[in-house]
DNA sequence: ATCCCGAGCA
DNA sequence: TGCTCAGGAT
């Protein structure tokens, strides 16, 4: 696939510029950031709002201390969140490994260099590329481009993307064509979500009031 | 390809 | 009432 040069800072440009800084994760700690992290797969944030809040009224935003409870009372918890039974699994498979390898820190975890720790994580079961990639980024500050389904489809339609790519192609091309910028990659995704959400929506998208309709990739010419 | 699931919105 | 959502496992 071939595309003009710059385009991708030409798209963050004009995301940016529409919407404004996203503040992801502002100021959270990495242990809240990882547990949203895996309880908003497939969901909406502001369900997950409501689980972190219950995680936090009765204090269990704590490795040791979440890891005690009962399956029951940590979905009982996590309720608000959706996919309670699968997400308990999860969080309680993220932790046991934290514990078991990493003391329970997640300074040890995340002292891993870039590759072993995109390793741990993903032998992680409830943990796919997506969260990984999130984690990586948001919670332990690496250079790592999120790619997510509104990604893929806002490449496609910008002719950026032929169709058969896997996620790490997807991720490489951003990581090949952007500066290695951990605030530029957590912006850049938070705003392609945006994007998905208000414009690049599945359905009945919004091309002519769209933030990038100006912004448009040469079709390939090779083909 | 199907299941997991509550919450908000048309 | 039906649909979608900061996905992943089977």
């Amino acid at each position: 696939m071939t595309y003009t040069p710059h385009i991708l800072m030409e798209i963050f440009d004009n995301l940016h510029t529409y919407f404004g800084p996203m503040n992801w994760w502002p100021g959270e700690t990495p242990f809240e950031i990882v547990i949203g992290a895996i309880l908003t797969q497939n969901t909406a944030w502001s369900n997950v709002e409501k689980a972190i809040c219950n995680l936090k009224k009765n204090n269990l935003l704590m490795p040791e201390t979440m890891a005690d409870l009962t399956h029951d009372e940590l979905a009982a918890i996590i309720r608000p969140s959706g996919y309670y039974n699968i997400k308990t699994k999860r969080i309680k498979s993220f932790l046991s490994r934290l514990i078991s390898r990493h003391n329970g820190s997640l300074d040890i975890l995340f002292s891993l260099n870039k590759e072993d720790l995109r390793y741990e994580l993903l032998t992680i079961s409830g943990i796919g590329p997506e969260t990984a990639d999130s984690i990586m980024l948001y919670a332990a500050k690496y250079p790592i481009f999120v790619v997510d389904a509104y990604t893929r489809r806002f490449l496609m339609r910008h002719n950026l993307l032929c169709g058969d790519e896997d996620y790490y192609q997807i991720q490489e091309f951003f990581q090949d064509n952007l500066a290695e910028d951990v605030p530029l990659y957590n912006e850049f995704h938070a705003l392609i979500v945006n994007l998905g959400k208000e414009f690049c929506r599945a359905k009945k998208p919004l091309c002519h009031l769209c933030p990038l309709k100006d912004v448009l990739n040469e079709p390939d010419p090779d083909i």
